[in-house]
DNA sequence: ATGACGGTGTGGCACCGA
């Protein structure tokens, strides 16, 4: 067993999950964690992102109780992101793009330990952009170029990196419900796109495309107009590994179980397992 | 073109998300 109570032959388990406020969907959270636990199949990393609550109001001992250690990154209202490991916590933390000025909290940073030696890894809640021709879409682009540059020069210095998390962005048309219809528009324009293409060509390989994956298969739904029950949903939450990681990526899920339960975050969680 | 649903903050709604 490593120090984690992790077994040697066992996958490590990262997953992304925007909780769309960690205040309201704490019991959530739990429950997904136990059931995961209870399923043989437990989370040893989990990145969040909408926390919309401030470091002071994290729920740190009930994630402690739960068996995680947990580095947080918030803000009022908006934005806010967490790292929770279960081994050991996650050190050599950084908060948001070293070198962009930004007053939202959008990334947190943190090396833990992985199946085959330390494992640098990125959570991030990605500009969401509102209106392509917007000021909030320029920053998204700008927010875009500043991480793709910083991360060129921490794939080199941590060559076994994971970049996930709620992306804002259906790198294909596959990757969204009605892809003609919402042509140009939010999370689905060609800059957008072009955005995801230049962090997979840093040596990041989308690690949901590496497996045969059914149809329509989504990550997001609106909670308007019956959304998840029509499956009228995108897939933009995402999990992206290394060069160097890509032999370890035995599987890449999203489970859709959450989304069903009563209050739902509008997210569903999306699973990595490395294997040694 | 607009609103629909949900969360937050604060106030009788507005703003934001995707």
């Amino acid at each position: 067993m490593t120090a984690d109570g992790r077994s040697q032959c066992e996958p490590m388990r990262i997953a992304t999950w925007n909780a769309n406020s960690l205040t309201a969907r704490l019991e959530h959270l739990l429950r997904w964690l136990d059931a995961q636990h209870q399923a043989g199949t437990p989370i040893d990393l989990l990145g969040l992102q909408e926390l919309k609550l401030t470091d002071d109001r994290f729920p740190a001992d009930a994630l402690r109780d739960a068996g995680y250690c947990a580095v947080s990154f918030g803000q009022k209202t908006y934005n806010g992101v967490a790292l929770l490991g279960r081994g050991g916590v996650p050190r050599e933390v950084l908060r948001n793009i070293p070198g962009f000025a930004d007053d939202q909290a959008r990334v947190i940073t943190a090396t833990v330990d992985g199946p085959a030696g330390p494992l640098r890894v990125v959570n991030a809640y990605f500009v969401n952009g509102q209106e392509p021709g917007s000021d909030k879409f320029a920053y998204k682009l700008r927010w875009l170029a500043a991480l793709t540059d910083w991360l060129r020069g921490e794939i080199a210095a941590h060559p076994h990196l994971v970049l996930l998390g709620d992306f804002n962005i259906a790198p294909e048309d596959r990757d969204s419900f009605d892809p003609e219809g919402l042509r140009g528009t939010i999370h689905h324009t060609e800059e957008e796109r072009a955005a995801f293409r230049a962090l997979l060509a840093l040596g990041l390989h989308d690690a949901f495309r590496l497996f045969d994956q059914p149809e329509r298969a989504f990550s997001w739904w609106d909670y308007r107009q019956l959304g998840f029950q029509k499956n009228r949903g995108l897939r933009i939450d995402h999990i992206l590994v290394s060069d160097a990681l890509r032999p370890q990526v035995a599987s890449c899920t999203i489970d859709r179980a959450p989304r069903k339960w009563p209050r739902p975050s509008d997210h569903a969680p999306v699973v990595l397992a490395l294997r040694q």
